[in-house]
DNA sequence: AAAAAAATACCAATTTCTAGGTATTGGAAG
DNA sequence: CTTCCAATACCTAGAAATTGGTATTTTTTT
């Protein structure tokens, strides 16, 4: 344990009752110089912006922001933090875009405070900490970046067939042609090699319930 | 507050760093006898049964449960203890269940310790203690008692065609006539009141997340 | 400036879904 | 025992979606 190196730890988590619990319960860990909360991502944002923790733990669904968003603002903000998500998500996608965007942790809040101060530790090591779910090669579609490949007329689009609208209600809306409408799903169809506007929906309100939009 | 009546509670709930936040955040809290944690919902009935505990704060997403099913499974077991539910979830349509079911609270972790203690005080008093936000008259649809109008097989008619199942496809599958298949779904509009299949898609996929399927 | 991608629009054919009706069977509830 | 409902199945007509191809204009990228 590194426990001489004392360090600023900054917890975003919108879930107060959860931070006043991690609050305790690490209270009286010596490497911990301060502990500080912030209940959204703009306030976790303005602290991590002065305090300049070496270490954010972010919570993946916040209020004002989904994860992939805060992980980002927080790496431009304060470059030299390391930020260790710690949350109840468990989808191995968003485990691989965090991992991706540069977090060096992932915790679920299923874990205990032992595996937490580990993570903490190897953290401030440099040493990542991901669930080994991500190690499984068992992997061929990864929403998110099938959704990346959409335009963003064509995300709004099956975004609207997703509320049960038709192509013609569509088109009424946007003031558009039926026939272009149909062109943008057909399109949509293809990129997301789906067959079925019921495909298309129940991916969608997936992605919607992953935050990944 | 009645700090001078002891009480035993149990916590059941699979975020053990959250039950072990809360333990460390309750620990010195003179009216409570016992505080035990349970992860999942078989542990927390096999102690609910021997503690007898006059307090259950329960999760609404456990691992081997839905939240409905579990507040009716505790409530036999131990009848004589008071459910609060203890959650992130925060739709409407949930937190007016678990009301109807029994249970004597409803809180959102994005509350505080003062406020769990008061709601644990009220509870203890027969006070119950739920958001204002089912009080709010400015409800039309109830998602779940909707569902409970479809019969299994529309249920599960109404779930495979979420999955992308063409009507030929379910028929198939299930060893109907397609025609049998298009007389459920058309029961199944109407039941729900929908105007086509992709509304469908989204109503089951956003039950599936809500977990009231 | 040239190439690529996105957004627009049209035609035609086929499949699938939606909506109206009707009817038989079996089981559950009264 | 009868009445109600779920599950089954059929017919028909029309609406909507899917799939094939093509083409022009604008925007973005290289």
């Amino acid at each position: 344990m590194l426990n001489f190196i004392e360090i600023k730890v900054l917890h975003i988590d919108d879930h107060l009752l959860f931070a006043q619990g991690i609050h305790s319960l690490l209270g009286n860990e010596t490497f911990i110089r301060e502990l500080i909360h912030a209940q959204t991502l703009n306030e976790g944002i303005r602290i991590a912006e002065k305090l300049q923790p070496e270490l954010i733990l972010l919570d993946y669904f916040l209020p004002d922001a989904n994860g992939i968003e805060s992980l980002q603002l927080l790496q431009k903000i304060s470059p030299s933090s390391k930020v260790i998500l710690l949350t109840m998500e468990s989808n191995p996608d968003v485990i691989e875009n965090c991992k991706r965007e540069g977090a060096i942790g992932f915790l679920q809040k299923t874990i205990g405070k032992k595996t937490l101060l580990e993570a903490l530790n190897k953290a401030m090591q440099n040493i990542p900490t991901f669930p080994p779910s991500i190690l499984a090669p068992t992997r061929q579609s990864n929403p998110q970046s099938l959704v990346k490949i959409l335009s963003k007329r064509e995300k709004q689009i099956a975004n609207m067939v997703s509320e049960g609208l038709t192509s013609a209600e569509i088109a009424k809306k946007l003031f558009l042609s039926e026939l272009t409408i149909n062109t943008h799903r057909r399109n949509i169809m293809q990129k997301l090699e789906l067959k079925n506007s019921a495909q298309l929906v129940a991916f969608i309100e997936k992605l919607k319930f992953m935050d990944i939009s």
